[in-house]
DNA sequence: ATAACTTGCAACACCAATGTTGCAAGTTCT
DNA sequence: AGAACTTGCAACATTGGTGTTGCAAGTTAT
């Protein structure tokens, strides 16, 4: 957990500090996005002012959860080996990845991209090897001839997001979930013949 | 377009305000939720007092906007008639209403149920008339007999979403979008035997 | 032990947004 | 035409959140 632009390290007790106020920010910022310094600092057990004390301003707060989470957003992502890895297990991998990040951590990676040149390019990297890997799917015959990409990523994207909201009891095995997102995206809900298009 | 609590009718020129007001927020909130009246004002062509004078407070407005959205959205799902015509086509209906209503209004359908009892009651209205039509659809064998309802509606509500977003030039038929969800939340985007369970 | 650091607290300055009022000029309705 | 209503403008009060500072008390590292 390393913050940017700190040049010198911090002590032991201002490390934890830290640590706090960004967890609480997250828990307390998923409930309600527009939630005060005040709120903040209370849920992180520390007084307003020491919040300002280690983060600037409220958007340097912001910026630093966006931050954290896009690092391991990214980690998640890359680890599934999206471009090596067959499509298939590849995308498995991936959702599952994603997945156990971006719960509790919904709410930082639900920021559009900000003006941080390190998390703009760590989300194009990431939009870049979901569109190879869709791609490679596309060919490998995973997905249909006809399927229109962008709006393949914009249905997975969705579909993590809801499937992330899910964990009403914890014990909700990731990879259940995984396997429901993968699952409804490929053969969606609808029995075969029935659809539209036939 | 009626407002609620308004005792005695508006002269025509500060119905068109009203209407002026709500149409401008609309465009400027969806494009930042968190913009100030003034902003609101500038985009409605009036000046920040007139829109304080026909809402009490910033809160007001947004209601009214819900309000107003939420009507519409209701009269969108029940003239599918999505209790007695057969299933696919009244979701595929249901869908093409909504998607009209929803671009153009993504910002005031957004906002989660506020405490308006009339609002609470309509929105409550639609998701029931959506799980009956689902259970319908289930029990037609549109549905795969294994699906979660809940996880289905909530597929189906980001498919709706995700398309909405979509009209990139206006030209996009509102048909083809609806087609393309329902599509996608029945079939998927994979082909035949590509997925994880067999 | 002691120097360096961190925290809570109280007090403060500041700002942007909200909401109000009075009045003059313009519009609608009958 | 005249009464009733609506709007823009300028000015003002208020509020709530942000960000700052100084200091005393507590913690950490060496």
């Amino acid at each position: 957990m390393e913050r940017k632009s700190q040049q010198r390290p911090l002590r032991a007790d201002a490390e934890r500090t830290v640590r706090a106020i960004l967890e609480a920010a997250e828990r307390v910022l998923s409930s309600n996005p527009a939630a005060t310094m005040e709120q903040i600092a209370e849920a992180a057990g520390v007084a307003r002012t020491t919040v300002h004390r280690r983060f600037t301003s409220r958007e340097a707060l912001v910026d630093a959860l966006t931050a954290w989470a896009t690092r391991q957003f990214h980690e998640a992502v890359t680890s599934a080996h999206p471009d090596s890895a067959p499509p298939l297990i590849a995308l498995y991998q991936a959702t599952a990845n994603v997945l156990r990040v971006k719960i509790g951590w919904g709410f930082a990676m639900s920021r559009t991209t900000p003006e941080d040149p390190e998390v703009a390019r760590a989300h194009a990297d990431v939009l870049a090897q979901c569109d190879r890997l869709f791609q490679r799917a596309l060919e490998a015959g995973v997905l249909r001839p006809d399927t229109d990409l962008a709006w393949a990523r914009r249905v997975y994207y969705a579909l993590i997001h809801e499937a992330a909201q899910n964990r009403s009891d914890e014990a909700d095995d990731v990879d259940e979930l995984a396997t429901l997102v993968v699952d409804t995206l490929l053969r969606g809900l609808g029995r075969q013949g029935s659809s539209l298009s036939p």
